[in-house]
DNA sequence: TAAGGTAAGCGTCGTGACGACCAGAACCAG
DNA sequence: CTGGTTCTGGTCGTCACGACGCTTACCTTA
């Protein structure tokens, strides 16, 4: 019993994935995503909360979804092997690299790692997979898109989060919308962000609202066509 | 490592859970979901699969889907126990008791379940809350409903799953027009229903078209309060 | 200081989904 | 034949939401 951690980030506009360099056989000096062996005494929500802490000194509980287990009998050549995967929504990694027990980490473009053009370890490539459909789903129904963000956000930043996310392109002016429409999503903090070095109009600071606990305003797709959304 | 399989059904007009009565420690006596031991050399799709396959001789692959992995230390007294759950969905059980290692088998109301009136060994209260829950999404996202209903099926059966499950009222004529608008969904057969003893008019009988495998016309919520939907 | 560029914020309009509701059709029991 | 029940089809009003343009505020550069 093993649990394993996709840890999720914004870098630079776009979804990031914590890859760790494996140290040891098998798949010696391969990429993988980090995790662990369940221990006896504690649960398996406990055991990816440890990997998460011990990977990235951070203690994100409230983020932390389990979203599949793995239990082919090949997919560790030495032994049988299920493992359970994590997903984990870090708001800014920064000082990650400080794992204890990784030989190398790194983040890495997720498109990079579903095109192929890193390999990773073991079946981690579909685990990572699954995490990627899975966060787009939780973006949708249960907003967890605060928690790429920082305590206090513009609704740029956010809108960028859906954005990089599902890869679509959002009406800023109807997003803003969306979210202002209805209390308990984004409470405004009164000060203003720093504009970029390109100029323009400072944008407003919010905080958020208890009611992305429960569910997001933003909708994948637009109600027209909802329905075939999720056609082939 | 063990795989324990959630069998849902429509039975008289609600959704019905099957359950089994232990026949040895712990727990013995006590109603449980069917499960068992994952075998070394099998995947645990394929466990499940066999589980639900000694457990009701139905081969129903195609709609069997995990939906979580239950791993805290004191769910066993026995021993370390990692379960991950499958929830089944089947049209018709009938010839379902016929379990080769079960000493009785029955078709309980979830809704027994989960008022605590059937009280159910280990965790399984739990995972067949999270079951009923992971049902009801899938329900909307995916178009599991066919699956409740047999190979040719009235507009009104279908709907009843729908209400049953979601536990709403939905008006006969809009969810009607939902359903026939778009190609795909059901496929007229031609032939009609025979109308129940009370009378009314015969219903027209329809066959699940290939649109249901990827997402469903129904929605839970109507568009106007979707966001509130999912609020505490 | 002035001009131009950029991004945020705000308003408006049109479309379309969907629920509420009603009327007719088809069939039964008595 | 009459009343009851269920299915089918239609209309209408509401409202979410995308498209789009205008204004506001701040930048850089001349």
């Amino acid at each position: 019993m093993t649990v394993d951690v996709v840890i999720l980030t914004m870098s630079e506009g776009t979804l990031h994935v914590l890859l760790v360099r494996r140290g040891e056989a098998p798949f010696e000096g391969m990429w993988a995503i980090p995790g662990g062996f369940k221990r006896p005494t504690e649960t398996l929500d406990e055991a990816a909360k440890r990997e998460l802490s011990e990977e990235t000194g951070v203690d994100a509980a409230s983020l932390l979804t389990q979203f599949g287990a793995y239990g082919d009998p090949e997919r560790d050549p030495r032994m049988n092997v299920v493992t359970v995967g994590y997903l984990a929504v870090l708001r800014d990694v920064g000082a990650v690299m400080a794992g204890t027990d990784a030989v190398e980490a790194a983040l890495v473009p997720v498109s990079d790692v579903l095109k192929g053009t890193i390999g990773l370890a073991f079946d981690h490539l579909r685990i990572v997979r699954d995490a990627i459909e899975r966060v787009r789903i939780e973006l949708e129904v249960t907003g967890i898109a605060t928690a790429f963000v920082g305590a206090t956000f513009t609704l740029a930043e956010l809108r960028s989060v859906y954005e990089a996310v599902w890869g679509v392109q959002l009406d800023a002016a109807n997003f803003r919308r969306s979210v202002v429409a209805e209390d308990g999503w984004v409470i405004p903090t009164g000060r203003r962000a720093q504009p970029g070095s390109a100029g323009g109009r400072p944008a407003e600071l919010y905080r958020a609202g208890r009611a992305w606990k429960a569910g997001g305003p933003i909708h994948r797709l637009p109600a027209a066509n909802r329905r075939e959304g999720t056609r082939p």
